[in-house]
DNA sequence: CCTTTTTGTCACAGCTTTGTCACAACTTAG
DNA sequence: CTAAGTTGTGACAAAGCTGTGACAAAAAGG
């Protein structure tokens, strides 16, 4: 389920792309009108969040010109109090509007209630960095068209909080509350774990016909001594 | 520079935890009272961002038992409209405060503003100075676009309080004070580290088709005898 | 209930970081 | 000019960190 942020402010943009992906969709972003045209021609999004005032083209001319050829369900991003602006968007054919400052969870829930609406049900949640993909409800890891591996909760929750963060470094302690909350882990927890993980993933990237005993390719988890743990990815060196 | 995220909500602190560490920070998280003052006592951030409705203990309650025992600057968290709640706060020893929902801008400036109060100066996320870089969250230099060197803790420590003071030579005794603080450091110990550091920045001036045997680049890192180091760039000769 | 899977704990090997020391080269002071 | 002090460099050991495997305990599944 792929959702396109648009909007000229780098901050609330990156903001509401961690928003979306966090809640499992793919984030295609654009910072101005002429290129979010494009990339909803080039990329086919399922939901756009468009904020009214951009640069080269501004918003409401964004959504008119993509409901004069498709239905493709549109979050309009106002100003508080800009009453003007809503029901100028809405009669273009804005679905449904959120003002900034933005609450994430609404901003979600709206989302997903205007893809109801346009009669496409949410897939499940499925977490994407480059070619690979976990679905977390089923608790399963894939790596392109590969083989779906089955993961154990931790290593779920491990490789989740990874993927969300992916091109941060998180530190030991973000990772070890995150994974094991109230319970409380450790570093020698924290370190099989991420063995046990990088295992599954090394075992994901084998081709089926490949040798027991081949090389186990390039990780995606990287250590940085000391600091903790990252997730990038072979393509991710761009 | 590490803050503290306290919110029970896991959407709004994922968000929250993203937009800090966006900003360069180092985010650590604690979902309910109790566990921050834990993470408070044995990670000592320099910012709290603390939501006042928390299970376990209540964020005033956390506030207070903080500021008794430190001026960490704390950013309250609260709902839109709820002054008594702002006011009680502040009289607790709260330095400002952020609303639900909330702005992600004003979330990092108010955050700056009550560190510069505070009179700790935040880092920016990329430390640049001319054509060398440093990313202080991944231990990461680069000069130019060239590749990506790992820096130890002591070496990203050094770098970046030279990089900070670009332009002008620090004393001995300052340097090993802001390395090593309250360990101590001494003369031969930041001998060796200067000397590890410039082999760093040689590594990372060469072009990958060089011999190994090139001289190194002319250095980043002057020495003034008898006085300090200061980080000069051979583009600023002129 | 039994079997399988998951997780925590421990041990150990390998790697990285840092401190210490020695010595050569350079700089400064008398 | 010489002697003393400072700085650069390399080597090595100690300490700490990270990766890996094994095994037992706990949890989950049939």
């Amino acid at each position: 389920m792929k959702v396109l942020i648009v909007d000229d402010d780098r901050v609330l943009a990156d903001v509401l792309a961690f928003t979306m992906r966090r809640a499992g969709f793919q984030v295609i972003q654009a910072f101005d009108g002429e290129a979010a045209l494009q990339r909803w021609a080039e990329d086919r999004p399922d939901l756009i969040v468009l904020d009214v005032n951009l640069p080269k083209l501004d918003g409401f001319t964004v959504c008119q010109r993509i409901r004069e050829r498709a239905d493709t369900p549109i979050l309009l991003l106002t100003v508080r109090d800009e009453e003007d602006d809503i029901v100028h968007g809405l009669e273009l054919g804005a679905d449904d509007y959120i003002t900034k400052p933005f609450s994430p969870r609404q901003l979600v829930a709206r989302g997903h209630s205007v893809l109801r609406r346009a009669g496409k049900m949410p897939a499940p949640a499925i977490r994407q960095v480059s070619d690979l993909a976990l679905d977390p409800s089923r608790r399963e890891m894939r790596i392109g068209q590969g083989e779906a591996i089955s993961l154990t909760p931790l290593e779920t929750r491990l490789l989740d909080y990874l993927m969300l963060n992916a091109g941060h470094v998180l530190t030991n302690e973000a990772i070890i509350e995150h994974v094991w909350g109230y319970e409380g882990g450790d570093r020698d927890m924290l370190r099989q774990l991420v063995h046990r993980l990088r295992s599954k993933i090394a075992e994901a990237c084998r081709p089926p016909e490949a040798d027991e005993s081949s090389p186990p390719h390039p990780g995606y988890i990287e250590t940085v001594p000391g600091l903790g743990y990252g997730l990038i990815s072979p393509h991710s060196v761009d």
